[in-house]
DNA sequence: CTGTTAGCGCTTTCAT
DNA sequence: ATGAAAGCGCTAACAG
């Protein structure tokens, strides 16, 4: 059983004062005797007293609070962009409500609702996977509910969106691939609603057309992120009758998985076949052998996300419109391919 | 600009009722006339009415949420403990405002502070690395402010703990060490105000003293966590007159780190020097060689130190005291020395 | 079955 | 410099 904790009325009663005189000692700027107002801090030292965000949301009608939605937290790349949304939130006073889809449309619509019952101030969001309907943010923006897209975002909307620059990345790593003599390039793409997902395909595509080599729709295979499904794809690309000389995974996690399969049916890395992940995520430095990755900044990008929401809460600028985040190679082992 | 949100009485206005028969069609418990709550629910419907959580929370004083400090969520463990925390707060029907305390001492007493001004129910809390001090907890706590600790533990207080068995996994590694011919065990311990890394340096203390092994200390080196320190603990010990045959380090990420440093400098993975980790990060089976590793169930952890919490909400019981959660040894080559 | 009223903790005019 | 009163959105006694 909670204590009831001490409120500005307690403090009043106790001085034989207002409550109104309280408040202003408290927030200092209207006129207040010295006198009182030292009073008045002494006692709340002394009782603990903590101001009541509640009510002062419910007054003001701003709960000083911002809503995130993200597929998951275990995936390191959110995890890192949970941090850079944190950091500058806090940094305005603002506090983070942090939802998972789970990749799930439904939890992400109730996520939504909770959210926006919630009173947060604005949405910071990650679409899932399986979102390809948008009614549940499109009910809160034609109320002019600030959202700030990230990553996965939705274009749908006229709102600020943050992304890593994927095409870039997934571009320069095929690239990277021709450079050390692949030929047979494939790709284990992810779902195409996904935005990141789609301007990694495209990316892949540019690269091959401005080096003048032939699509093979075999080489690309559509992935749904599900780790007991690796298996099946490696093996349909390694079953071919020409087998791909390179493979760029839609992610670490994925690619080392495929690394590990490809051993196992003794084709040499990066040899026989090339391999190339997105994320860099902290281990795939250390996997036999090192693999090559497309690095994010995920900080960054949270920090963005953050700060175009808070800049749109304090009214200061509204600009829409997508802001890409540079993406960067790391080269390792996995990808170097003596030619 | 926000539009403003409909109300209860924006319905009640419309259809020429009061304010409380519209919360009695919502919450649909009492006495209510069929046709009119219809008529209500009808309308909430056309309006978009969402109920404002901010109301009930400062009519209820209870706010449904609760409050979670954790180190930081870009640690595996923590973002599954997070997930888990998640699954059964909503169960619950309760909402998660997580804080990160970057394992400073100071973060994590503001954090305490901001959390209680919002008024959540109550606090789901792993300490930071730099909390030795915890005035902050015992603010709270003697007002009865419901916590639970979990992994990261305070042994001051009288909460619900809930812990993996850092112990029991830390004497079953050792002694799997010992089963394949180790003698000179060292060990990467951490902080060692740190609940579970002191559990972990037990139970290999315990594991030495069983087996009748001599307790070293050269062969113990304190971490702090820190990763460009690695180098120079792995160099201490190799640079011992007689290295050690076998090194259990604090987590996955030292030890893969110091196999990176002991490939360096020639020594043999396993049959020179077997090698440990904890927490089994999702890599450690792709490392070369894979790593031995003790695993916990940070999804389940998570979820008990809810449901805990959520238990003492109700009221229904205030169990004390720690909990343990089993852990496993995961073995793999970089522990399977020949003898 | 429904309306009236008071109040949750706080700020903020408007008086004094 | 301070107090009284109203109100943020909602619920819950109480009265009818």
């Amino acid at each position: 059983m909670k204590k009831a904790p001490t409120t500005i009325k307690d403090i009043a009663r106790i001085l034989n004062i207002s409550t109104s005189t309280v408040s202003r000692a408290l927030n200092g700027q209207a006129d207040i005797n010295p006198t009182t107002k030292k009073e008045v801090l002494a006692l709340v030292e002394k009782l603990e007293y903590e101001p009541n965000h509640i009510a002062l949301s419910l007054k003001q009608r701003k709960t000083h609070i911002v809503g995130v939605i993200i597929p998951e937290t275990e995936n390191q790349f959110y995890a890192k962009t949970i941090s850079g949304i944190q950091e500058i939130a806090t940094e305005y006073g603002y506090n983070v409500m942090i939802c998972q889809s789970h990749e799930s449309h439904e939890i992400e619509k109730n996520s939504v609702q909770m959210l926006v019952s919630s009173q947060v101030d604005g949405l910071i969001v990650a679409l899932s996977t399986e979102t390809k309907n948008y009614e549940h943010f499109a009910k809160i923006y034609q109320k002019e509910f600030p959202i700030v897209f990230f990553d996965r975002i939705c274009e749908a909307f006229d709102t600020p969106k943050i992304i890593a620059d994927n095409y870039d990345g997934s571009l320069k790593a095929t690239e990277h691939l021709i450079d050390v003599g692949c030929k047979r390039i494939a790709h284990i793409a992810g779902p195409q609603n996904l935005f990141d997902c789609h301007q990694r395909l495209k990316g892949y595509l540019a690269a091959l057309k401005k080096h003048h080599l032939p699509i093979d729709e075999d080489l690309i295979i559509y992935s749904n992120f599900r780790k007991e499904n690796v298996r099946e794809y490696t093996s349909t690309l390694l079953d071919l009758p020409t087998p791909p000389d390179a493979i760029m995974a839609i992610n670490d996690a994925t690619a080392i998985e495929m690394m590990h399969i490809i051993k196992e049916r003794k084709f040499k890395i990066p040899d026989d076949i090339a391999i190339i992940g997105f994320n860099n995520d902290y281990v795939s430095g250390y996997v036999d052998p090192p693999l090559t990755s497309i690095e994010f900044q995920a900080l960054e990008i949270g920090r963005q996300a953050a700060s175009m929401l808070m800049k749109e809460l304090a009214n200061e600028s509204f600009s829409t419109g997508k802001k890409l985040v540079k993406s960067q190679l790391i080269i390792r082992k996995s990808s170097l391919k003596k030619h």
